[in-house]
DNA sequence: AATCTATGCAACCGCGAGATA
DNA sequence: GTATCTCGCGGTTGCATAGAT
């Protein structure tokens, strides 16, 4: 990677001055999200509008939560990546404050086999950790399923996403249902499906001991599992505080007979 | 104190998908 | 149907820095 550099027609790589993370913020907090190819022209920015979009995603946005993951966030990450696999923007879209690329070095740093502990300490604290994702094979990665929306259908809308970009937009990545509104349907429609779904999910992880539902380092079991399970809580909260991820996770376990 | 090595993380790249003309 | 543009994602790179020697 090249830092600080000016490349081609004079566009700005590199690292970010606090002058242009003022500027993008800025812009963003007064047009929105979304319409990256106009943000560097509105912000006065010498940068690429895909750099402008990834230091607005995992550095500037506001509810971002920075420092170490916690024990219950690296379990979640743990486990998504058992049913996922290397999603990350669908395993973070259910870890909030944290970003796809937060998630993917911490799992690269903390997880990739290809790398090594430093310390036979580490390595020892790590073990159980890796014991858990050595069984994550292609195999056994659930995919999302997509289903299929009737235009005709009525459609429960929100109005109070007030973004467009980010999770906003879902790229039919794996046949995930790509619009928020979608997974709207399908919660307000298949609310016993979905509940239905992750009580068989937990469950069935909990039987096959691959990933246990443990704390690699203790034996607390997570009895929270309020953070998981799209069928407690607040349905609204659901899509509101995930953005799309619900349609991410409304599936049928079986259909890619796994 | 100087040098080396390992690690964390910000940023870039290439690609695929959706939207639109 | 096709070309083009934009967006978003996962993979990868390489700098900065902490820790070891």
């Amino acid at each position: 990677m090249e830092k600080d550099k000016v490349v081609g027609l004079g566009v700005r790589r590199g690292a970010w001055a606090k002058e242009e993370d003022n500027l993008l913020r800025k812009c963003v907090e007064k047009y929105g999200e979304g319409k990256w190819h106009l943000v560097p022209l509105r912000a006065g920015l010498n940068r690429c509008r895909k750099s402008c979009r990834l230091r607005w995603l995992n550095y500037l946005r506001p509810d971002l939560k920075r420092g170490i993951f916690d024990k219950d966030e690296v379990d979640l990450i743990v486990r998504l990546h058992k049913l996922l696999g290397n999603r990350w923007s669908c395993i973070a879209g259910r870890i909030p404050g944290r970003t796809a690329n937060d998630i993917k070095n911490f799992w690269n740093t903390h997880f990739d086999r290809k790398k090594r502990p430093s310390s036979p300490a580490a390595a020892a604290g790590e073990s159980s950790r890796r014991a858990a994702v050595k069984t994550i094979t292609a195999s056994n990665i659930i995919r999302p399923r997509p289903r299929n929306i009737s235009n005709n259908r009525p459609i429960h809308t929100k109005t109070n996403d007030t973004t467009n970009g980010d999770n906003g937009q879902h790229k039919n990545n794996n046949n995930i249902i790509s619009n928020p509104s979608d997974s709207l349907i399908l919660l307000r429609e298949d609310d016993d499906e979905c509940i239905r779904w992750w009580s068989d999910l937990l469950e069935m992880t909990e039987k096959d001991g691959a990933t246990p539902l443990l704390f690699p380092d203790d034996d607390r079991h997570i009895t929270d599992t309020t953070l998981l399970s799209p069928g407690q809580g607040d349905q609204d909260n659901i899509c509101a505080n995930h953005d799309g991820f619900c349609s991410d996770f409304c599936l049928d376990v079986d259909v890619w007979e796994l």
